[in-house]
DNA sequence: GTTGACACCGAAAGCGCTTTCGTTGGATAT
DNA sequence: ATATCCAACGAAAGCGCTTTCGGTGTCAAC
């Protein structure tokens, strides 16, 4: 079942067949339906090989993956790559997952991509604050969208949270509570966003005239035991603090638990909030306060954008978006509380 | 850069050249040496789509990804599709993602493979009891393997968790530990999963002497919050249970939720105990005591399989494989209490 | 010397599409 | 009447590979 039979069955010619199916202007609209009732008759499905060999398009876009390792919100992932896929099928793309296991293997694919131009777009996410990837993606010329932002992607397509306005936000919401010993965990600074919510947290207390205390700053894991350990850090501290902004909602359910077995309960004596508004978050308890970014229509965006560029050859500076998080207090922020901090150091 | 390209540089024919890349027997290892360096030299990537158009092979495994409601647990998926992932690049084979937005898009998408041979072979999963897939696909001669059985799956490949033993040994578990009255939240049916979760929870009662209780059968939404609404409707019973075997971790988090609005604690009046093994579990107060299917090796697994199928015909029978869950012993799995359970429905 | 077997390589025919270029016929302008 | 233009379609040349078929040269066997 080729473009042949489905021509001779019509007595036409397979370019006209093609260039029907194809919805050619050269090709008058009752053959167009004539052609297009033919085809589905015979259920008759383009060669998707045959075409993009002979056409050069790959249509599809190739979504890089991050590793599970356990360090990240996996959920997140999914959600997003059910939103490309809904995306691009009404395109009659496709979506390609790569899942590289070092960067030299990243690079490597990159390579062969460009080379072969088997996809036409990629889509990549977990940026880090300087991130080779967009230098070596512009100079073998792929089209791409980024889901994150990095200091060398001014010149790049991205969507992005507004990771630092969320963290002064969080910051300056604990304020207004009336903690002033409020202290961040964060993860590595090598990852752009976790480099942008310190940051946030920082000027968050800095514009409410508090002075930041270096010791109330921990770089943990991005994980729920690299939260434990970064809050039994805070607790061990001479003068623990009231209020801790997390990087993550699995951050803050890991210090949550470090609250626990110290005895105390998350929002009564240590308030904490964290950010990507989990669902799981709901059925803690107490129920954890969260700042929730809106991901549901983040694949269909990076998909749209990335087609933007590949078939009207839009620039990528056009297509630059920061979206603002928004806070959802559940049951972990709350005043402080009086006969807190006490020492805990030693017991 | 393509195999001409290759060729004229070599003074070979491209046929020499592109059999010397593919390690045909009937070129010497000299000039396959020698190709393959020029190849690599030259920065020489075969091309897929001309590839796949001559050879009529598509070296693309394609995995019909569940769409992300909510009801299931997505860092599952992700650990799957990095498994596989890592397996296909070995070979060369790359991985297609499929989500279709209802069952009649399934079907379509199905047909359309089995018209164009796009992807070489499918990997399906979260069979239902009686599944409709199984037979397409077989009708449609579409290699494929299945995450999961069916009654209709005899003759297909798949890899699957023992559920009915894992449930029997958990209600033998609670049996051991001194309860009587054990409950279970389970999920639709038309799951086969869940038919064979509740079955094995059913007979583990039965062999114990105990007699099944239907009240003690909850049928819940895949979700916290239906596991929530589960617990809450058996403690309204006259009855209440003092265990219970729930279907997911999931559901346990709602039904642990459920208990503590009553004021009391999983694993103190009401053991529980999850199903998944996710690392969530783990932080949870009290941790949550669940069975851990082993995951790690499934996606690689699952593509073996399928590419032992298309590649060497293996016929799908010689491919079905059970696991059995074992039971991680937490926080939430405890004898009997007195004075415990009290009559609560109308508090 | 002839035959066969074998190892190694080349010519050429596709695979099923897209696309350039050309052709046809009819409508319109001159 | 001729020239011009356009709409609608066909012929044919690829796209970059794989694979069938055949050809050459070498070596052992009879």
């Amino acid at each position: 079942m080729n473009l042949n039979i489905v021509a001779q069955h019509l007595k036409l010619s397979e370019s006209t067949v093609s260039r029907a199916l194809n919805d050619n202007k050269d090709i008058s609209e009752d053959t167009k339906a004539l052609v297009r009732k033919a085809a589905s008759e015979l259920g008759y499905f383009p060669n998707p090989h045959a075409r993009r060999l002979a056409s050069g398009k790959a249509d599809r876009i190739a979504y890089i993956m991050p590793r599970s390792d356990g360090q990240f919100n996996d959920s997140f992932v999914v959600e997003l790559m059910a939103g490309m896929s809904e995306a691009l099928d009404s395109k009659g793309w496709d979506l390609s997952v790569l899942v590289p296991s070092s960067a030299e293997e990243e690079i490597q694919m990159f390579q062969k991509i460009s080379r072969t131009h088997y996809v036409s777009g990629l889509i990549i996410s977990r940026t880090f604050e300087r991130d080779f990837r967009f230098k070596i993606l512009q100079e073998l010329k792929i089209p791409f969208v980024s889901h994150g932002r990095s200091t060398d992607s001014a010149a790049a397509a991205w969507i992005d949270v507004d990771n630092e306005t969320a963290f002064s936000d969080m910051a300056a919401h604990f304020i207004a509570l009336g903690h002033r010993r409020i202290a961040h965990i964060g993860g590595h600074e090598s990852y752009n966003f976790s480099a942008q919510r310190a940051r946030g947290w920082r000027n968050g207390l800095k514009q409410a005239g508090i002075t930041v205390d270096p010791d109330l700053h921990q770089k943990a894991k991005l994980s729920y035991a690299g939260g434990a350990v970064a809050m039994q850090n805070l607790l061990m501290l001479a003068n623990p603090p009231t209020a801790v902004c997390c990087i993550s909602d699995h951050v803050a359910i890991g210090a949550s638990r470090a609250l626990r077995a110290h005895g105390l309960v998350p929002g009564r004596e240590v308030s904490v909030i964290g950010f990507d508004g989990l669902e799981i978050g709901k059925w803690l308890e107490p129920p954890l306060s969260t700042m929730k970014q809106p991901i549901e229509s983040t694949g269909q965006q990076l998909v749209e954008i990335i087609i933007n560029m590949v078939e009207n050859g839009d620039t990528p500076e056009k297509h630059q978006k920061l979206y603002r998080a928004t806070l959802v207090r559940r049951g972990t922020d709350n005043p402080p509380v009086s006969g807190w901090p006490k020492r805990l150091s030693g017991s």
